[in-house]
DNA sequence: CTTGACCAATTACAGCTGTACTCGTAAAAC
DNA sequence: GTTTTACGAGTACAGCTGTAATTGGTCAAG
C-alpha cells in the first residue's frame, strides 16, 4: 500500500463534506457547509487541490471546470485515523476510548440498544 | 476556559507518555518509549517545550534540569481530542465511531463483555 | 462592444510540525 | 588537570496547515 500522508484536520472536514455528496465542484462543496462554518471559498479550494495531491481524490474536467470525486473511501481514513489516534493517544488499546465515548459523551437510551445489537451479531458472527 | 491550542499527533504521544510517569525528565521520558520506536534525545526535548508553552505541562527545576509535570488531566485531553474529531470526520455523531471500534478493529471477547457492564451501568445510573 | 458580476486558478504567507544538529558545560576517565 | 563522554539547552529548517488576497477569464446586462 502506497500509504498517503495522513489527512490534516481541516482535510478531513472537506473530504467529509466530498464524500457526502459523492462527487462534486469547488463551489458544490463550499456550499454544502453548513452556514455557521465560516469559511472562504478558495480555502475549500486549497483543501481540494491537497487532497488530490495526496492521492485522497480524483478530478474530471468539466469544461474548465474541476470536478473532484472520492479515490479512498471513507472507511479506509477513517480506520487509517483511528489506528493513528488510538496508537499516541491510547498506546493502541482500544477499549478505554470506547469507555470514553460511553461515559462521557451523551449516549442516549437509543444508542445504547444500537450498540447492544452490534455486540450481539458480534458475538452471533465470529469465528 | 482559555482553550489551550490543539495538541499535535506527535505533541499526544510525548504527553501520554507524560501521564504514565507523572512527572519526568527529557531523558526520563525519551527512556520511557518503547525501543522500537526510534526517536530522537532532543525530538522529545522539543515536545516537551512546546507541551509547556502551549499549557499541558508544567516545570519545575531540579539544579539545572527541568522536571515536567501534566498541568491538564488526560481525560482533558481525550475529551477535546476526541470531540474535535467526531466533529470533522463523523459530523459530530458518535454512534458512526464505536461502530467502526466495535466492528472494524478486532475487540476480543473479553471486551465485548466489559462493554456490556459499561452499558449496563450506564443504564441503572441515567437519570 | 463595454461593464459588471462571478467564478475558478494561482499565488502568498505566517504559524505549526516533525525532526535533528550544534554547542556549552559538567562529570568521568585518564 | 587535560581529554573524553554525556547531557541538556538552544538553534535550525524544510515541509505542512490554515487561511485568504490576487489575478485572469466568462457570461449576462446595458
Amino acid at each position: 500500500m502506497p500509504d498517503r500522508p495522513a489527512l490534516s484536520r481541516g482535510e478531513m472536514e472537506v473530504a467529509r463534506v466530498l464524500w457526502q455528496l459523492k462527487k462534486g465542484t469547488v463551489r458544490e462543496v463550499h456550499d454544502a457547509f453548513p452556514e455557521e462554518r465560516k469559511i472562504d471559498f478558495t480555502t475549500v479550494q486549497t483543501y481540494l487541490r491537497r487532497l488530490e495531491q495526496k492521492g485522497y481524490l480524483k478530478v474530471k474536467m468539466d469544461g474548465r471546470t474541476r470536478v473532484y470525486s472520492p479515490r479512498v473511501k471513507p472507511r479506509t481514513v477513517i480506520r487509517e485515523t483511528v489506528d493513528d489516534l488510538l496508537e499516541r493517544l491510547f498506546g493502541g488499546d482500544a477499549l478505554p476510548l470506547m469507555q470514553h465515548l460511553i461515559e462521557d459523551r451523551g449516549i442516549g437510551d437509543k444508542e445504547i440498544g444500537q450498540l447492544r445489537e452490534l455486540l450481539d451479531q458480534l458475538e452471533a458472527g465470529d469465528e
